[in-house]
DNA sequence: TTCGTACTTGACATTATGTAAAGTAACCCG
DNA sequence: CGGGTTACTTTACATAATGTCAAGTACGAA
């Protein structure tokens, strides 16, 4: 029983996590977040600076316990650059559905607040790395198709992949999460895979 | 000489649109709006309702300035189904940075306000409407890839187009507006039409 | 001259974030 | 047992921006 009760700290989090989650990143206050820890809004600032702080560590809190990195640790293990490619959709594609409501309201507040915009920054960073890791596997298998130079290519496919782009196809034109990601692995394929024969 | 002094309203969506294009839609309120136009701040609200309100009357302001109307009709002129995409492609796309200020400025109110949300929506079913266009035209020659459905086709191209794609690409990535103009017909082609041979 | 329209001025309400300071309750350590 | 530290509560206040309200002014038209 070491952890039937969280730290504040983990409350909180918890709390704003559940939050972000059920309301997508809308209407979720400061108080609305003490409240859901069960704890005074002022306390939230003896654990966290301002609003943008808590809305990144809880990203950070998410990514821990969703184990991204080690998701996307795995797509690299593949042996073909098409199987990268594709393993590196899967895991980035469905993980974003998990953190669609955080990630709305750090894109929010990325307007006004800069270090949200520079938390934010460096996770989509990390998502354009492995982008380009995948790139750089279908050019070393020279399955890459030739009208690319790399950094298009990477350019492309890091904006194929971009939450925006993931909001706009499944809650403007409805497709299912499933869906984004089996098309982006086939538009992937047919973009930059070069057909030998 | 009928209209050296714009009356108070036009000197508004005037300075609205200065601030917005100058701050790319960010730190622009209303007092800054007011200061710009000449007026006290109390002012804007005997013409406009609310500052959702002033956007979006600032937007059909840009739009009929700038005859957004007539440049995406012209494109419904274009002979081939192929013409007609590139031409909607090059109006449409050549657009977007004339208006990404306002753009902004919506997509953040868009959020906390009904209005908002529903102006930017009905501006973007328009687009949609000229994606759907061009698809329909591509079909009705026999050139549309018989790999999509229509409505998946549709979903793509205004999804390319979306003004979040053109910030992502442009913003982030570096690109000017042109490339992003000229890589969207290319893309759109490799895409959507059917190579008969 | 008077009336109405458009604008100004100044005061205030509201909402959310963030700061500050004093009080309390539990817990650990000597 | 007693004193101090830690974590949290409570209450009050500052600030920024939007939006409301009401009284005052200036000017043009009938």
């Amino acid at each position: 029983m070491s952890s039937t009760k969280l730290d504040t700290r983990s409350r909180i989090l918890e709390a704003a996590w559940k939050l972000m989650e059920d309301r997508l990143g809308q209407n979720v206050r400061m108080s609305d977040i003490a409240a859901e820890a069960g704890i005074s809004r002022q306390a939230l600032y003896l654990h966290f600076a301002n609003r943008a702080d808590l809305l990144i560590a809880t990203t950070r809190y998410i990514d821990d316990v969703k184990g991204i990195d080690a998701r996307l640790a795995a797509s690299r293990t593949s042996a073909s650059g098409i199987e990268r490619l594709d393993a590196f959709i899967e895991a980035w594609g469905s993980y974003i559905p998990e953190i669609y409501g955080v990630a709305r309201a750090l894109l929010a507040v990325k307007d006004t607040d800069a270090d949200a915009a520079e938390a934010w920054s460096q996770r989509m960073q990390a998502v354009r790395e492995g982008c380009q890791a995948a790139i750089a596997a279908l050019d070393s298998d020279n399955a890459l198709s030739p009208e690319w130079t790399g950094d298009r290519a990477v350019d492309l496919l890091w904006t194929m992949l971009s939450v925006r782009n993931w909001e706009q196809l499944t809650q403007d034109c409805g497709w299912t999460a499933e869906e984004f990601v089996d098309y982006s692995k086939r538009q992937a394929k047919r973009n930059f895979v070069v057909v030998h024969n």
